[in-house]
DNA sequence: CATAAAACCGATCGTCAATCGGTTTTAATT
DNA sequence: AATTAAAACCGATTGACGATCGGTTTTATG
């Protein structure tokens, strides 16, 4: 039904993901070692979402003797970019400018001014680098 | 698995929301007639989604002689919001804004400069009124 | 009261993440 | 080379949940 490109993370998945930003490449062992403290789960189980992980594209894997040594193919900050993308695509086609400003706002509820002020440089910072790049 | 409080909203679900924002409060009737030119579907699928929706208190209803007439219970850009916040809330509790950032740029590629001053405009803005309410 | 419209109920289907048991493969070690 | 332990692999199951629609009951209106 969700069209082809739609990455659908459950929890365990983004669980795995966080431990590998955290700690680097790691093979199943590892992975589920950091994890099994929080989550009571079978290493089988942690092997089967790093195997939808590869699956997706978003971890590679290499053979390390014996075990897969996975690696994330993407950073956090993009995963985090892709996934606000396909939510905001899964809306009306519309400009998606006014909907992010809506976040902005709610965001605000739990933030302070100097958060807010560093989206706002993050912001003028890009657009300078885009009116240069458009020289 | 997922928190309770998690949206998920599938494709039909958002047209019917999409439909009430367009056209204002309207029953199973109305939505469906909207929706069957781009979509084949009967009019009892319509009506379990905005069941659905009702119970996910997206929507509120009230009968009108025969049927019931619904109405969101959210605007358009707060759901927006709070599907990126959920999204972000997805992954680690850290500081969401960097993730934010990553999305500026990666809209960036897709939209101009004239919409990136816009954005910059509305955070500035809401700055602005932060600054005052804190006085 | 008859009737048509709508709500309501319930059953099915498809997808997908999570889970884990059992088997096979593989690589180190003796 | 044979043993063994670890890891991958396979496959089956479970639980959610959205989508779908047929059939029954309710309800308002002429």
């Amino acid at each position: 039904m969700r069209p082809a490109h739609s990455l659908n993370l459950g929890d365990l998945e983004m669980q795995v993901l966080e431990q590998l930003w955290a700690l680097g490449p790691g093979d199943v062992r590892a992975v589920h070692q950091a994890i099994e403290s929080s989550r009571d789960v079978h290493s089988n189980t942690v092997q089967s979402a790093m195997e939808r992980l590869f699956r997706k594209g978003l971890l590679t894997r290499e053979k390390e003797s014996h075990a897969y040594v996975y690696e994330p193919q993407i950073s956090r900050q993009d995963l985090a970019a892709r996934l606000i993308e396909e939510t905001l695509g899964r809306m009306n086609p519309a400009e998606p400018l006014p909907l992010l400003a809506a976040f902005v706002d709610l965001s605000l509820q739990r933030h302070d001014l100097g958060t807010l002020e560093e989206l706002e440089r993050l912001v003028a910072e890009r657009r300078a680098n885009l009116r240069k790049a458009l020289k």
